[in-house]
DNA sequence: ATGATATATCAATATAGATTGATATATTTA
DNA sequence: TAAATATATCAATCTATATTGATATATCAT
């Protein structure tokens, strides 16, 4: 699936800004998508780094992954996360359209 | 009350920008500001241009208003707000550090 | 194959916050 | 003063979602 399609084509500029808001307005999911900045991280140092119950991690980095904010890679028993830089640009241009 | 005072000092930049961020991320409190871009507007403008109940519309203006994001002033009968552009950049700003 | 490690999923609960309905306050007009 | 208009406040309810606890799955090492 794509950004096209992640993005909800139906929906305007101002709900798409909405639902980015959302995603990250939630202080673990920021805190996430700060960390991965530095590098892509696996599950448990996102975890540890958090201090948050693994559970609690996975929960939130699927929000981040199913909106297209992060990717993720299997590497033996360990998923490493990234940062879709390209994707987050975008949405976060749709929000300058409509505040800054 | 100053921004300086509303911004919670004592807060860091993630945990301020995830209040700020809180607080734009519902839809009728964004297109408040979206719609104040233009001219200051008087609440019955608001709801009527939202299609919104009244005290619901006066709920959300308080929230922009609490966290410095909005002004008003009072004429007669009626409360015109209008946006603290220099507050919104300011909060803008560093949402920008943190994933820009 | 078994155990250990890493991650994901699911149901249940807790919690924050949006919405509604009723009412209060303040200003203007008659 | 009384009625009308504009706005604000408060308690109750509804709703979305964060969190927790338990469990499942997948991979690696012995």
């Amino acid at each position: 699936m794509d950004l096209a399609c992640r993005k909800k084509k139906s929906k305007d500029i101002l709900g798409q800004t909405v639902d980015f808001l959302k995603i990250i307005s939630e202080a673990n999911r920021l805190k996430i998508l700060c960390f991965l900045r530095q590098q892509e991280q696996c599950v448990c140092a996102i975890w540890q780094f958090l201090a948050l119950p693994q559970n609690l991690v996975s929960h939130h980095l699927k929000v981040l992954k199913d909106y297209g904010l992060i990717g993720s890679r299997k590497e033996g028993t360990k998923v490493f996360y990234f940062l879709k830089q390209k994707n987050i640009k975008t949405f976060f241009h749709l929000l300058t359209r409509i505040i800054n």
